[in-house]
DNA sequence: AATTTACACAACCGCGTCGTA
DNA sequence: CTACGACGCGGTTGTGTAAAT
């Protein structure tokens, strides 16, 4: 026993929308909302089409705040940055980006996204992973050398606590991420409210994540962090530190950076 | 010019979740 | 507590079009 249809498939159209199926659910919408039943919608509008179908016409096509044209470079970022913390969760990443559908984020992924990624992975680390490399020499100006992202697919356990947060793939990919959200665990429990900020980052930098202290990993790299925060409260004295944060480690790797570069090798610090 | 292939994106499908009776 | 309906999500498929042969 299959779940029952949502609608009768037999007397319900289906494929491509015609333009003037487009504007009767536009105008349909326009005056009345949706009335929060989309399954009712079509019949009222006068449509012979799936409710489910209307709500996706809707939301990734007809909404009038919808983005449609390229993408841009930071939109990029942020979602392959975002990919790599939480993966194809696609309507959180699509959150971040406004009037972006987790459809059209999705479908940019699949067909140009992904590619342009793997054309900018060494060879060496392209898919199938080749046996395991030695691990890099320890970062010399931490106090504590930091695992490299090798250690920590082999040793799960050092993932604890956060990696809740910065999750596997950011492990198994073996490449880094260069995002910072106001708050690591804020990211995952209330990402419609975060603000994030996407960075490039460099074989060089160590970046530690949250406006929390106790979520920094060095001693060096929270001192720094500390410092861009206290500066950025002096300069923005109404802001709260989240944006202190994001915009201090913003500046930061701007300055750090000489170039731009997705999927520098880097070893991810998880605090 | 005709055909094939590759690509982009729209749309569908099925499942999990949530709210409600 | 349970059953049911609706919604939302992510994976997959379908379709139109541009590029290549």
């Amino acid at each position: 026993m299959g779940r029952a249809p949502c609608c009768d498939k037999a007397n319900v159209k289906r494929g491509p929308w015609s333009p003037e199926e487009d504007a009767k659910l536009r105008d349909y919408i326009e005056s009345h909302g949706t009335g929060g039943n989309w399954i009712t919608l079509p019949q009222k509008a006068s449509l012979r089409r799936c409710g489910k179908s209307c709500r996706l016409r809707w939301l990734n096509y007809l909404r009038p705040d919808i983005k449609h044209g390229e993408f841009s470079d930071m939109e990029d970022r942020i979602i392959f940055n975002l990919f790599v913390a939480i993966g194809s969760r696609w309507s959180i990443i699509a959150a971040q980006l406004p009037g972006r559908t987790d459809n059209d984020i999705k479908n940019y992924w699949n067909t140009k996204l992904k590619k342009k990624l793997k054309g900018l992975l060494p060879n060496s680390l392209r898919t199938p992973q080749p046996p395991a490399p030695p691990p890099p020499p320890p970062r010399p100006h931490l106090a504590t050398p930091a695992p490299s992202s090798q250690q920590l697919l082999l040793q799960p356990q050092l993932l604890s606590p956060c990696s809740k947060v910065y999750s596997r793939h950011a492990y198994v990919s073996n490449y880094s991420i260069g995002a910072a959200a106001s708050s690591s665990v804020g990211m995952v429990n209330s990402v419609g409210n975060t603000r994030f900020k996407p960075f490039t980052i460099k074989d060089e930098m160590f970046l530690g994540f949250g406006p929390d202290p106790g979520s920094f990993n060095s001693y060096e790299n929270q001192q720094m962090v500390m410092k861009i925060k206290e500066e950025e409260k002096a300069v923005h004295p109404h802001q709260d530190d989240g944006l202190y944060f994001d915009q201090g480690i913003y500046q930061w790797a701007e300055a750090t950076c000489n170039e731009v570069c997705f999927g520098s090798q880097y070893d991810l610090i998880v605090g």
